[in-house]
DNA sequence: ATGGGCACCTGGCTGC
DNA sequence: TGCAGCCAGGTGCCCA
């Protein structure tokens, strides 16, 4: 599912429809998500109003009167805003009724996306107050990625996928911005250089930036809330171009299984 | 504390 | 045509 820019681009997508607008209802047809949602979720959220809508790694959030929805999207999840009275289709599990005739409605196959409500400071949230740095954050730098690499035995590539030292970063944009910055995925975090976690963190706001403007990447069903999908795709250099030429020097693409993920990476471009 | 592996699900594709 | 096997944008949790 979505990563960063697929999240971001729904966050975007939504806000015109969902700001201002007050909760008529929440339709729960199916409870059972990564976990369940709760029971008294919509009594606490109808007659609220969405105030803003945030984002905080590949969370949303969206700001209610009183409270925070917090709605991961999980690897198959997509929200888009729909007339309210359209009928639901297969694995249309939420909907979030808005009094303006039109309704958010959340589709997950494959059900790990999760929706808590929260009613105090939405950071202290035990699923988001031990998460790192945004990546556009200032504090997100070659200091902050220098010094959380360093005695890490793990692969680079695995750093990046793991939320308390990076946020954002998914497997699609991992092999993207190891191939972007020059750094074999293999690498032991502890063995990159300060020059490479220069290009790490350069590489990383690179990718999802561009990514976030091309409106994310659909390689099966991510769809944005119009619907539509992304364009980044055509834009990948090496996430699922195993044996085809690299776009930059013509060698092939070399794929591999780490952490029981795919990896790929360009054995010419990146060291 | 760190790292590795598993689990949670459905659906689409491949190959016999 | 049918079916087994494998793979897929995430991430919390358990164990060594």
């Amino acid at each position: 599912m979505p990563e960063l820019p697929e999240v971001e681009t729904t966050r975007r997508g939504l806000e015109p429809h969902v700001t201002g607008r007050r909760i008529e209802s929440l339709n729960v047809r199916e409870r059972r998500l990564r976990w369940r949602v709760a029971p008294t979720l919509p009594g606490l959220v109808t007659g609220q109003t969405v105030e803003a809508a945030g984002r905080r790694a590949k969370y949303l959030l969206l700001r209610l009167t009183h409270g925070t929805l917090l709605w991961h999207l999980g690897m198959s999840g997509s929200l888009r805003v729909v007339p309210s009275g359209l009928p639901p289709a297969t694995h249309d599990h939420i909907d979030l009724v808005l009094d303006s005739g039109q309704a958010v409605r959340f589709n997950d196959p494959r059900r790990f996306g999760s929706l808590h409500y929260v009613s105090g400071d939405p950071e202290a949230h035990p699923l988001l107050c031990r998460l790192a740095p945004e990546p556009f954050d200032e504090a997100f730098d070659a200091d902050y990625l220098w010094r959380v690499t360093r005695g890490r035995r793990a692969a680079i590539k695995l750093l990046l996928l793991n939320s308390r030292l990076v946020t954002g970063v998914g497997n699609i944009y991992a092999s993207e911005v190891l191939f972007q910055a020059g750094v074999r995925p293999k690498r032991q975090a502890r063995n990159i250089s300060r020059a490479e976690a220069q290009r790490l963190v350069v590489a990383v706001r690179q990718v999802l930036g561009d990514a976030i403007r091309a409106g994310g990447t659909t390689l099966r069903d991510y769809i944005n809330p119009e619907g539509r999908p992304g364009y980044f795709r055509q834009r990948l250099f090496v996430y699922e171009r195993g044996g085809e030429a690299c776009r930059r020097c013509s060698t092939p693409v070399r794929h591999f299984t780490q952490g029981q993920r795919s990896t790929y990476y360009c054995p010419t471009c990146q060291h």
